[in-house]
RNA sequence: GGGCGAUUAGCUCAGCUGGUUUAGAGCGUCUGCCUUACAAGCAGAGGGUCUGCGGUUCGAAUCCGUAAUCGCCCACCA
């Protein structure tokens, strides 16, 4: 063990360790006597790559897994990827399109082919970088969201729905991605604030000759689609409209003014003009008074025939091309800057076109009342809890589900058309021609007269099962496999899918299991860079996590996510913060080093100041065992990390190590070596969930160890909180050794000559044996006032100095504690302030008062001490 | 336009039901050290009128009001 190097080098640990745990199945979990901690992974896109958001994620989950298998539980981690329908297969048509090929070109099945290519070529990689940061999830279950169990789970729960009549099928105002070709749910719709123009057009009113009102509008090109314009009935500007017509400019159509109390009098000119297919309010108010809807756009944002000019042009070189011909015969009044928010597709960022068009729908409020309740109750219990209202708000106000996507990567929609009109709804072919019959009375019927809807569902519409579909619970419910492990414990996801995905898995939890589908949802935050702009692929902000891990180790690199993550908060990441998780795996290596280089006597008799080390370690040991499972009990894990890491560095390294540690070149005795290496023992315990590679090496070597044995499934030992004195001594302790390495510090006495330390004053010295030794010091000799020259601190009421030859500088230490006197003196001031207020003293409750009468006594004392020093030094 | 959250040391953050020495941590900074585990280290030190203003209270970083700044979510003013 002596040659280890003195640098931890992670690359020729982390793969061994990967395999080992592989090869012993250390990650496979089946059900058994032991209480289940499951979690289901947030399955990112199948042809994804690994970014620092899923590393932030994924640390987590793997902490949160590891730890709770050390604590005896049957710990699962289910894996999977998302077929992620719309960037899929946007993905595998620019590919195509690449290769020369449209999409319309081929048929359905030859394009399947192309993805189910593209998904084998790619998919999976994303995976296989997770086994890089560690993760321990059970491989052999590693599901897809479009697999058989999964497809078949998607198509069950869509007929359950649609008997239920909870699915329908219509024609609405749905979000059009012109890019993608599909409709989109709400929730796939991004607003951004954009820098546009509000023009004012003018529309002559018919019959009077001249007269014209003036419309504002920020989309002048769907003025080919107006086929009303509607002003406020209490708009005593525009009385005179009632009943008139008037003339769509450039169109020439007459259109009707109508009146609608919708109209806000105080915008623009407080005339709206009413474009029916193409904006959700004007829809409304078509279908309030019996408009007519021109639909001019074709499906990819061009003008179509309807239009009946620039039929061909996009959407927006119509806007331009529209304004020039309007201003060329007069009917523009003015153009204003307008800053106005603009929908786009969270996936293509096209710019989002309302258009009206037959979907699928899911009635959501009639499934969210449990879901509700579930979160409000903390049934379900989110971290942090800020999200309860977010979460609230929405599902109070929820909207009808749009799941049918005009794409053909996905699950195809279970619904025949019959020849003669009309659907059905059915789990297969065979089921849907006989329903098919059934309905129709046609017993002619075969399937070749039979369509299937063409349209798939959306990707959520899949997601939202996965903690049920995982464990095949959607098609065999009553399986060993659910029963044991629904609900899960834990889920970790980034709140921007709360809507997307958490809360839908809540309903479907609800609605298809009757139960929650997890215990608690912990929300990560963003990861940003150092200046807090959010990582992204166009800003060329974001480092590749698999470099990180080449420079820092895995272990650094999860380390340095989680000290700067608390639950919800944003982080700000920063190389350094890995730095410093990759010294943290140095320190814990060469404490390793230090211990096993050690040679261990039979015979040496155990020195006090180890006997005392060792009963002062349990004792901090202990207590941070306690602090740390009540730490990650409150998901509070980035505290959890700090305060392992406090202990493995400050308490066990700069303390303890530094007590037990023998006389160079002697031996260290059995008992305190043994005794050491049982604290190494449970600190690699305790750091492995949050450092599994590094503590795994260590703890293979700390003894010998079994074929298969792990420190993955070693038990972590309880510790419990309480007030050792020996705790509070040692604190004492510490400060007068700061105290004597200060003083050689200030006087330049190397570290390596001995000193002697006198002490004036109530010392307790049960300890002395570590003082001597962690001060280098002579002895320490009780006096009573002043030595002669020497240089001196003061700990609680009690002085100490270190006698000096030679040149004492007098000013120095009188300036020091005179410092301290005047600080001591003015806090002395602010209890004695206290106390003399009498309704205080009366008000306040015992305890307080009593502590801070010990404050002044404290505090009285302190500054007798001082001024004794300071007299000592003035004679 | 509504709602929510934040503002504490140079940076990132703790500080839970007001009282635990006139506020803590990590990192960074400064000083001294190549001390026989680690210079990716060791030892020590400095650093804040808790965003401003007002109020409640014997007592406020903590509770209330208000202003400013930042962030997030939701919403059909074209």
């Amino acid at each position: 063990m002596n040659e280890l190097a003195t640098k931890y080098n992670p690359s020729e640990v982390e793969g061994k360790w990967y395999s080992y745990w592989m090869e012993h199945r250390l990650f496979h979990s089946e059900p058994d006597d032991r209480d289940p901690y499951c979690i289901v992974i947030p399955p990112p896109n199948v042809t994804g790559v690994l970014h620092m958001g899923h590393m932030l994620n994924n640390t987590i989950q793997d902490i949160l897994i590891r730890r709770a298998r050390m604590e005896g539980k049957n710990a699962l981690w289910v894996p999977g990827t998302d077929h992620a329908a719309i960037s899929t297969e946007a993905k595998v048509v620019a590919k195509l399109a690449a290769d020369g090929i449209k999409k319309t070109d081929l048929s359905r099945e030859k394009f399947l082919e192309h993805a189910w290519d593209w998904t084998h070529k790619y998919g999976g990689i994303i995976l296989e970088q997770l086994k890089r940061l560690g993760a321990s999830c059970d491989w052999e279950r590693t599901a897809f969201t479009i697999d058989d169990i999964r497809s078949r789970s998607v198509i069950k729960v869509f007929n359950h729905l649609y008997d239920k009549g909870l699915i329908y099928r219509g024609v609405r105002m749905v979000n059009w991605d012109p890019k993608a070709l599909t409709a989109l749910s709400d929730e796939e719709v991004i607003y951004k604030e954009e820098h546009s123009k509000l023009y004012y057009l003018r529309y002559f009113v018919e019959g009077e000759d001249g007269r014209y009102i003036v419309v504002a509008t920020t989309r002048p090109e769907t003025i080919l689609g107006d086929t009303a314009v509607c002003v406020n009935p209490n708009d005593e500007r525009y009385g005179w409209l009632k009943g008139k017509r008037v003339i769509v400019p450039k169109v020439g159509r007459s259109v009707p003014v109508i009146m609608d109390e919708y109209v806000e009098m105080e915008f623009g000119t407080g005339c709206l003009k009413v474009t029916p297919a193409h904006d959700v309010n004007d829809y409304m108010l078509g279908d309030k008074y019996g408009l007519e809807s021109i639909d001019i756009f074709n499906d990819n944002g061009t003008v179509s025939e309807a239009g009946g000019m620039y039929v061909g042009m996009d959407r927006f070189d119509v806007r331009k091309k529209i304004m020039e011909d309007l201003a060329a015969e007069d009917l523009v009044e003015k153009i204003e800057d307008y800053v106005n928010k603009v929908g786009h597709s969270e996936r293509t960022d096209a710019v989002i076109e309302p258009k009206l068009s037959m979907q699928w729908f899911v009635k959501m409020n009639d499934l969210v009342g449990p879901a509700i309740e579930a979160v409000e109750i903390d049934a379900i219990k989110f971290v942090p809890a800020k999200f309860k209202n977010i979460y609230r708000h929405w599902m109070t106000n929820i909207k009808d589900w749009c799941i049918s996507r005009q794409l053909w990567w996905g699950h195809q929609i279970p619904a025949w058309f019959m020849p003669g009109g009309g659907f059905v709804v059915a789990e297969n072919e065979e089921e849907a021609l006989i329903k098919a019959i059934e309905k129709s009375g046609d017993s002619s019927l075969t399937l070749a007269d039979l369509r299937r809807d063409p349209d798939c569902l959306d990707t959520w519409f899949s997601s939202w099962l996965w903690p049920i579909s995982l464990f095949n619970g959607i098609l065999d419910p009553d399986n060993e496999e659910i029963k044991y492990y629904y609900p899960t414990a834990d889920l970790v996801t980034a709140p921007d899918i709360i809507f997307f995905w958490v809360a839908r898995m809540i309903i479907a939890g609800y609605e298809f299991r009757h139960e929650k589908p997890f215990g608690n949802v912990y929300f990560t935050g963003i990861v940003r860079d150092k200046i807090g702009r959010k990582m992204s692929k166009s800003l060329g902000n974001s480092p590749d996590p698999l470099d990180l891990i080449d420079k820092f180790g895995a272990d650094g690199v999860r380390m340095g996510l989680m000290l700067a993550a608390p639950a919800g908060n944003d982080i700000m990441y920063d190389d350094s913060l890995c730095e410093q998780g990759r010294n943290f795996c140095n320190k814990i290596w060469n404490a390793f080093r230090l211990v096993k280089g050690w040679e261990v006597s039979e015979t040496a008799a155990q020195p006090e100041a180890s006997r005392l080390g060792i009963e002062w370690f349990g004792n901090v040991l202990s207590n941070t065992l306690a602090e740390v499972a009540d730490l990650m009990g409150k998901f509070r894990i980035s505290e959890a990390l700090m305060a392992v890491y406090k202990l493995f560095w400050d308490e066990f390294s700069s303390w303890y190590l530094e007590v037990v540690k023998p006389a160079y070149g002697t031996p260290v005795d059995r008992a305190t070596y043994d005794s050491t290496l049982g604290y190494f023992d449970t600190l690699l315990r305790l750091l492995h969930p949050f450092m599994p590679f590094i503590t795994e090496e260590l703890w293979q070597h700390l003894s010998e160890r079994a074929e298969g044995e792990s420190i993955m499934t070693a038990i972590l030992p309880e510790g419990c909180r309480y007030d050792d004195p020996i705790i509070g001594r040692f604190d004492v302790l510490k400060e007068i050794i700061a105290g004597v390495r200060t003083v050689r510090l200030k006087k330049q006495i190397p570290n390596k000559n001995q000193v002697l330390l006198e002490v004036n004053g109530p010392h307790d010295d049960t300890l002395d044996a570590i003082l001597i030794k962690m001060g280098n010091l002579s002895a320490v000799d009780q006096i009573e006032g002043k030595n002669g020259a020497s240089a001196g601190f003061i700990v609680g009421a009690v002085e100490y100095s270190i006698p000096l030859e030679g040149n004492v500088n007098v000013e120095e230490e009188l300036r020091k504690l005179e410092a301290d006197l005047k600080y001591q003196q003015g806090f002395l001031a602010t209890v004695e302030k206290k106390l003399a207020n009498e309704r205080f003293v009366s008000g306040a409750p015992e305890k307080v008062v009593a502590l801070e009468r010990k404050k002044q006594s404290d505090a009285k004392e302190k500054i007798a001490a001082i001024e004794a020093a300071i007299k000592a030094i003035r004679s």
